[in-house]
RNA sequence: UGGGGCGUCGCCAAGCGGCAAGGCACCGGAUUUUGAUUCCGGCAUACCCAGGUUCGAAUCCUGGCGCCCCAGCCA
């Protein structure tokens, strides 16, 4: 968290937007709850990548504790030992870090606490407050009942302390295999919430597990686990999405019926959801076993790690979270603001090259045949401090296919056969010639500069519109770009449930350009650098792919393209 | 005639009885050797609907309507 420290949001001078959460917590310190303590957690499942969706809890949670002044946990919730790997807990810290978010000592595992769990299970049987239910998985469905109608009370909800006791440590022993029984809440199966009829808490699982190993042959649930781990834990605001809504009853009975060291509140808040893509763990994993994309970190992915790979920044991420909001209500977010947050902070922190995706060539027929000259060309234009580059120019050049047409529409004002443009930072030039192959299309483009405006503007007072980017043919490095769009041609994908969302995958989504030529500064790119390819969008280095002499960038987003939009227009 | 939530501009989102913040998008215009950036200006007589309370309501009350979540021994 490289941002300074601030006070909490109730202080005066806090510009950080309330939310309705930050508005409880400000009311409960108020009211000295929690002896004044704020104390979070961010608690994935290690079965998944993190994705954009998690990001926004992560910037909550993490958020909330550093300008309260308090600590946000990271907890792995691994209470399912059939689902989770230790692969997915590594690439979850990593994320985590990446994101610029540390947990200092407070890293802990719902597994860690099994040993307790164990014992308040205990607790609750004593209490005749659980019991163990021996009906199979399909009666137990049957039995609690519908949404409308109330569920029936188990045969076996009325076995004895001991009986359930003896029970319940023989599971734990191993002498059942799995399914033949669980261990339940004793609560109301005439609830309306079908939370409280009778919740499963334990069940037998003879399934290794990736910290506990064969330690364990029952685990706990989510809903009984995730309380207790919060209340050993000591924290105070326990923030979750919206459809555990439901949950907080048994949340709070669980914590009520125990001698636990505190009862965390828990908050729900509506989750992320962006046009264009998915953001449930389960279709994100299809796309990968699928084949549909290249990995978890393909660059198209919404995870963290296929962002980043995509080139966008930490603190770009951190900035739309935080402009994207926290309330109740069900929303899905512009993909436009994504991209909006990683070219303001893109604008200001990537250097300025130029490079040719589509190259044409172009000679300089009045330029002397051995001649060559070194521009010297800011790094940034509107921040001096991040330098200059040096780029070469002789009499062969390569410029931007797309920059040149032959029968131009009225507002095109790049290159045309007759017209003037400004070759950037060097000389303005005149078409004069469209050679042309054997099937009639554009090989070539002859031209003349005028030697008179190097750095200035022509003497005679004409005016030159169009300024386009190019590379030297002699100079120029090859490089393989990346062009990726957005995964889906359609806004909300999962909306029509007749259909399967991956058909509205969009089949453009990756375009590989194998030609590129870039100016030569950029031979020195390493992994992750970000650049800005002036008048064409922000590329990064690829993580893996590029290596020295082998150059691929990967787009991370256009530049905003007022002429695309005129063109489309018209 | 199960329960729990939510409905403020195209998309997010403040607002908590005193007369509709902000961001994105969009539309103008200025500067510009990136049609970028920056800069100025515009952009809800209106807050799901209908009644009611009040001097005054997006904010309170009543009744509708719409959307989301819940019937895993997943989290």
């Amino acid at each position: 968290m490289e941002e300074p420290k601030t006070k909490n949001g109730s202080e005066a001078g806090e510009s950080r937007p309330g939310n309705f959460i930050r508005a409880i917590i400000d009311e409960d310190l108020k009211a000295g709850k929690n002896d004044g303590r704020v104390v979070t957690r961010f608690p994935p499942e290690p079965n998944g990548y993190l994705h954009i969706g998690h990001a926004k809890s992560i910037c909550l949670n993490f958020g909330l504790a550093r300008d309260y002044r308090g600590k946000c946990h990271l907890r792995f919730d691994d209470t399912n030992p059939c689902k989770e790997e230790v692969e997915y807990e590594e690439s979850i810290q990593n994320d985590v870090r990446w994101l610029g978010f540390d947990w200092g000592e407070n890293f802990f595992h719902a597994s860690d606490y099994f040993p307790q769990l164990y014992e308040y299970a205990l607790d609750l049987i004593r209490q005749g407050k659980a019991y163990v239910c021996s009906l199979s998985a399909e009666q137990m469905r049957d039995y609690r009942g519908t949404l409308r109608e109330p569920g029936r009370e188990s045969p076996y909800r009325d076995r004895s302390v001991e009986e359930n006791l003896d029970l319940f440590q023989r599971m734990k022993a191993g002498e059942f295999p799995d399914g033949t029984h669980v261990l339940r809440a004793r609560i109301d199966m005439a609830s309306p919430n079908l939370n409280l009829r009778d919740p499963v808490i334990y069940r037998i699982r003879h399934e290794e597990h990736h910290r506990t190993g064969d330690q364990w042959v029952i685990y706990p649930m989510y809903d009984y686990t995730h309380c207790i781990s919060d209340a050993l834990e000591r924290i105070t605001h326990s923030i979750c999405t919206l459809e555990f809504e439901d949950h907080r009853p048994l949340y709070d009975w669980v914590l009520d019926q125990l001698d636990v060291p505190c009862h965390p509140q828990q908050i729900e808040f509506a989750r992320l959801n962006i046009n264009y893509t998915v953001l449930s763990k389960r279709r994100l994993i299809e796309l990968v076993t699928g084949g549909f994309v290249s990995g978890w970190d393909d660059p198209r992915m919404p995870t963290l790690s296929g962002i980043r790979r995509r080139g966008y920044t930490p603190v770009s991420i951190r900035n739309f979270c935080e402009k994207v909001g926290v309330a109740k209500r069900d929303s899905c977010v512009d993909m436009g603001l994504l991209e909006f947050c990683i070219r303001e902070d893109l604008e200001q922190a990537a250097p300025r090259a130029m490079g040719v995706l589509r190259p044409l060539k172009l000679v300089i027929e009045n330029y002397p045949e051995d001649q060559v000259e070194e521009f010297e060309a800011p790094c940034h234009p509107n921040d001096p401090a991040m330098g200059t580059r040096t780029i070469p120019f002789c009499r062969e050049l390569f410029i931007e296919r797309d920059d040149f047409m032959e029968d131009p529409p009225k507002k095109f004002f790049r290159l045309a056969p007759g017209r003037e443009v400004r070759l950037r930072y060097a000389y303005i030039i005149k078409c004069t010639e469209v050679i042309r192959g054997a099937h009639g299309e554009i090989v070539e483009l002859r031209c003349v500069y005028d030697p008179e405006t190097r750095g200035s503007a022509p003497a005679d007072g004409r005016k030159v519109k169009g300024i386009i980017h190019w590379v030297s043919a002699r100079h120029a490095v090859a490089a393989e770009v990346r062009l990726y769009d957005r995964l889906f041609v359609k806004e909300d994908p999962c909306a029509d449930k007749s259909v399967d969302y991956k058909t509205h995958l969009n089949p453009h989504s990756l375009e590989v350009l194998t030609g590129c030529l870039v100016e030569p500064s950029l031979a020195k790119a390493v992994p992750e650098n970000r650049y800005q390819f002036e008048r064409l969008g922000y590329f990064c280095a690829d993580r893996w792919d590029c290596k020295p002499g082998r150059l691929v960038f990967n787009r991370t987003v256009t530049l905003k393209d007022t002429w695309a939009k005129i063109d489309k227009k018209d």
